[in-house]
DNA sequence: CTCATATTGACAACATGCTGTCAGTCTGTA
DNA sequence: TACAGACTGACAGCATGTTGTCAATATGAG
């Protein structure tokens, strides 16, 4: 019948399971590596958006591939608890320019250095070729399942 | 300075961001596979859990890995629309067993024809050879992070 | 300069899944 | 049999992120 599987496909649905059950538990351990500083993985994400260069919740948006009302909720809550402040733009009277307060860094370093530990362990365990050989191929997949469009409804 | 990653920290950090991403998008592709039938990804799994074998919602948390009251929500859902049904347990009086309904079995044939489909193509696309190896990665990834606890608060 | 268009922040509604809590329902042990 | 402890469904509340909509603000073509 028309829903059998090849073997190839097989083995995407298999690895699709398991990317997708690792990226559970990633998502846990992101929480865990920032809850010592009181954040969350969601905001450890936009802290170290705003880190990286001062920039608006739609430019966060598009770097973190998420909607700009989802990081704008983050980022009023983040505003809210002192970690970040909405500085004015010159270039755009709407469009504040996040940026870290001393907290706001203080939690982000926080968290880099516990996950530095973390990370360190856990590419020791698995090995660096294996690892880098890994990324390739979900990076392979990424593009594949952006380009390759869903069977038509 | 302690928050220093070590290359093979680099390549596992890369590692994890580019699953997180894959997950994404993978998250996505179920929908639009499931939404022909009008079910959603969270939806298709308690169906698909449902027809491995007649389950309580407490066995089928268990089975996909998320909270028994996160399944109850998506499974009163599903017996509302009739796609599912709460069959009496002879072995337990309040846990009963959730089982498909035409209805439900026919929607579930749906999705999987069309993910068949979908995983085939991908599957063909990546390669069986890459695909089992980046498994393999992905497996033994789940299990260090699941063994290898946070560094401590 | 003017005006159609795109961008942006704000707000509401919804989907998903979590933790916490409670009261029923087993289950194993004394 | 009796009862402590585990299991289960139900319900509330929260975190995250989505889509849809609106008004204010830039931006670019003419």
């Amino acid at each position: 019948m028309s829903s059998d599987r090849t073997p190839a496909g097989d083995a995407f649905a298999a690895f699709a399971i398991s990317v997708l059950r690792l990226a559970g538990h990633l998502q846990n351990a992101g929480d865990a590596l920032a809850k010592p500083a009181g954040q969350t993985s969601a905001r450890w994400q936009v802290l170290a958006a705003a880190d990286h260069a001062p920039m608006s919740v739609a430019d966060a948006g598009r770097a973190l591939g998420m909607t700009r009302q989802g990081v704008q909720r983050v980022a009023d809550l983040l505003e809210k608890d002192g970690l970040i402040l909405y500085a004015d733009n010159p270039a755009h009277q709407r469009a504040k320019l996040m940026t870290l307060t001393e907290r706001g860094a203080a939690a982000l370093d926080t968290i880099k250095a516990r996950q530095a530990v973390w990370a360190n362990a856990l590419g020791d365990v698995l090995g660096t070729k294996e690892i880098a050989e890994a990324t390739q191929t979900v990076i392979a997949a990424l593009q594949a399942v952006e380009k390759q469009s869903v069977p038509e409804g």
